[in-house]
DNA sequence: GTTCCGCATGAATCGATAG
DNA sequence: ACTATCGATTCATGCGGAA
C-alpha cells in the first residue's frame, strides 16, 4: 500500500479545519514555545497562552479517532526568575474540552544547553503529555522494550523460593509456566522517563528534536499504514520519521522555508516528474509562488 | 556551636505556629500524597489535597527566610486512568499565596515500582518543585558541582561516610579561590534532573526518601548553623542529613511511632543523662506518656 | 578485604469482585 | 451506579552472608 505525505501550508488552525473527523491515530507535535521563538514564529506572549492554543486542541480533538494518542512536546519557559504556569492552566484547560491526561512522559535531554545563571542550573528535561479521547487506546508496548539490566544474568540463575510464591501466589498451577516467562525474557517494559540527547546539527530549524523521540512514540502508539499528524511540522522531524516507518503522515506549517524544505525533501520523485500534488498546489498558491 | 534538633509532635499545621517569622532556611519535605499513605496517615482525598495543603503552606510561607527555599517532593496519583490535576493546582494556587515557583527538578527514581499495565508504562520520577519568597535567595552551587561525566553515578552513588567527611571538612576549611577555580576545571554544574535510587530497605517508614535527596539541597540552599525544616518528618531522613551535615532541625510529625523513633535515635545523649528537652517534654505531655 | 549471590521490598495501577 | 477491597503484574537496588 502506497504511503501518502500530506503537506499544508499555513496557520494550522485553519489548515486542521482540512481533515476529516476521526482519521488520525497519533498527533506528535512540539509547538512554539511561548515567547521563545520570536524570529521564526511571532512569538506568543507567555499570558496568551493557553488562550492561543486552546482553539487549535480542540481541533486536535476532533481529527483524532477515538483510539488515538496525542503527545505535546513542551515545557515552560522562565518569566522573571520563575517557571510561568501556562503549561500548568494549559492541562486544566484541555481537560474541560473533553481531553484525557493519561500520562506526563519526561524527556531526559542528556546533552543540554550550555550556561550558568546564579539562580538555577541548566534545564535538562521536557514534558511530553500524553492526551487521549478515550480511557482506553490502542498501545503496543512489545514495540519499545528495552534490554533487561544485568542483574537478570545473575539473578534469573537461581531462581528463589520466595519468587517462587510471589509469582503464583494464590495461583498454585501456573507455577513452571511463570518460572519458564522468567527465564526467557532478556526484555523489561520501558518506564514514563525517556533519555535521549538533543540533536545539534539541526541548523535549519530552532527546536532542536531528536529522531528517536517520534519514532518512539510512533512505535509505541501507531502501527503500519496509520496515519501521524504534525500541526506544528518545523523542520519535519516527525513527517521524515513517519514515513520512513511506513505510517501515512500530515505536516502542517505556517513559515515557507520549513515547508519548501520539507517539500523538496519528502516528495522529490513527484516534484521530478512534476506530479503536483494537489494540496501543495494549494499551499503554493496560497503563497503566490509558481510550482513546476 | 552547637547544633540544635527541634521536633515537634502533632499536626504540623497547629504545630507550625511555634516557629517565629523568617527563622529557617531551607524547608524540605515529603507530605503524604493523595490516598496514597492511606495505613499511615489516613489519606486525603486528591479533590481536597490542595484546599488541605494551602494553610500548610501558608505557614511556611511565614516561617521562611527571605532569602530562604521550599523544596516540595510530590507526584499526582492516577484517578480513573488519568493524572489527577491536584499538583497543577496547588502550584497556581500557592503563587497566589505569594509563593515563586522557581523551578522543577525532576528525581528520576532509577529503581521505580515494578508492574505491567495496558495503558501506562512504570512511574520512574517525581516533582521537586522549588518555591521561594523572593526572587533573589541563597544558594552555593559550588557545593554540589560535580566530577565531569556521568555525574550522578560517580558523585551521588556509593559516597563513603569517608568522602562525606572530607566533603565537609572542605566546606568548613575554606578553600582559597585559586583552588577553587582549578578544581572547577574537572567539575561541572548539575541539571535539574537528579538520578537516584529509591531505599528499599527503610522498615519503619512506607516513604522511600534516599539520604543523598535532601543532602544535595541541604548544600545547594544552606550552608553550616542554619536551619532545616521537614513538616512532615516521616522517619526523620532530613533531620538525620541536617544534623550530619551540622544544619540546625526543625522536625513535625503526627504518627507517635516516627516520632519516638527519631527522637530516640537524634538525641540519645540528652535522653539517657536525662537532660529534657523541652519541646519534647510538652510533645510527650500531650501524648500523656512518662519522660525519663 | 573483596566479590559474589540470594533476597525482600518499594509514594503503583488495573480489573474483577463484593457491598 | 458508585465505592471499597483484593489479587496479579513486574524490575532494580542495597543489604548481608558466603566464597
Amino acid at each position: 500500500m502506497k504511503i501518502r505525505n500530506d503537506l499544508y501550508f499555513g496557520d494550522c488552525k485553519e489548515q486542521l479545519l482540512n481533515i476529516p473527523d476521526n482519521s488520525v491515530d497519533l498527533i506528535i507535535t512540539s509547538p512554539p514555545y511561548a515567547d521563545q521563538r520570536k524570529g521564526t514564529y511571532g512569538g506568543i506572549h507567555p499570558n496568551n497562552y493557553v488562550e492561543w492554543f486552546l482553539p487549535i486542541s480542540e481541533q486536535l480533538l476532533r481529527v483524532l479517532k477515538p483510539s488515538g494518542t496525542f503527545i505535546l512536546n513542551i515545557k515552560e519557559k522562565v518569566v522573571n526568575g520563575e517557571r510561568s504556569t501556562y503549561v500548568m492552566e494549559l492541562i486544566i484547560e484541555m481537560r474541560k474540552q473533553g481531553w484525557f491526561w493519561t500520562e506526563e512522559f519526561i524527556w531526559h535531554k542528556k546533552n543540554c544547553y550550555p550556561g550558568k545563571w546564579p539562580n538555577r542550573f541548566r534545564d535538562a528535561w521536557e514534558r511530553l503529555l500524553q492526551f487521549n479521547k478515550n480511557k482506553t487506546f490502542n498501545m503496543y508496548q512489545e514495540e519499545v522494550m528495552v534490554p533487561i539490566g544485568d542483574w537478570a544474568k545473575t539473578r534469573l540463575k537461581n531462581l528463589s523460593e520466595t519468587d517462587k510464591r510471589r509469582d503464583n501466589s494464590k495461583v498454585g498451577s501456573g507455577f513452571g509456566k511463570n518460572i519458564s516467562n522468567w527465564v526467557d525474557r532478556d526484555k523489561a517494559y520501558p518506564t514514563n522517563v525517556l533519555h535521549l540527547a538533543t540533536e545539534c546539527n539541526n541548523k535549519n530549524h530552532s527546536a532542536a528534536f531528536p529522531e528517536e523521540l517520534p519514532e518512539w512514540f510512533i512505535k509505541l502508539f501507531t502501527k503500519e499504514n496509520d496515519t501521524v499528524l504534525d500541526p506544528f511540522m518545523g523542520s519535519g522531524t516527525t513527517i521524515f520519521v513517519a514515513n520512513r516507518m511506513r505510517r501515512n503522515s500530515i505536516g502542517i506549517e505556517i513559515i515557507p522555508e520549513y515547508f519548501d524544505m520539507v517539500y523538496d525533501k519528502i516528495n522529490p520523485v513527484e516534484f521530478y516528474l512534476c506530479e503536483p500534488n494537489e494540496k501543495y498546489e494549494k499551499a503554493k498558491s496560497k503563497r503566490r509562488k509558481a510550482v513546476c
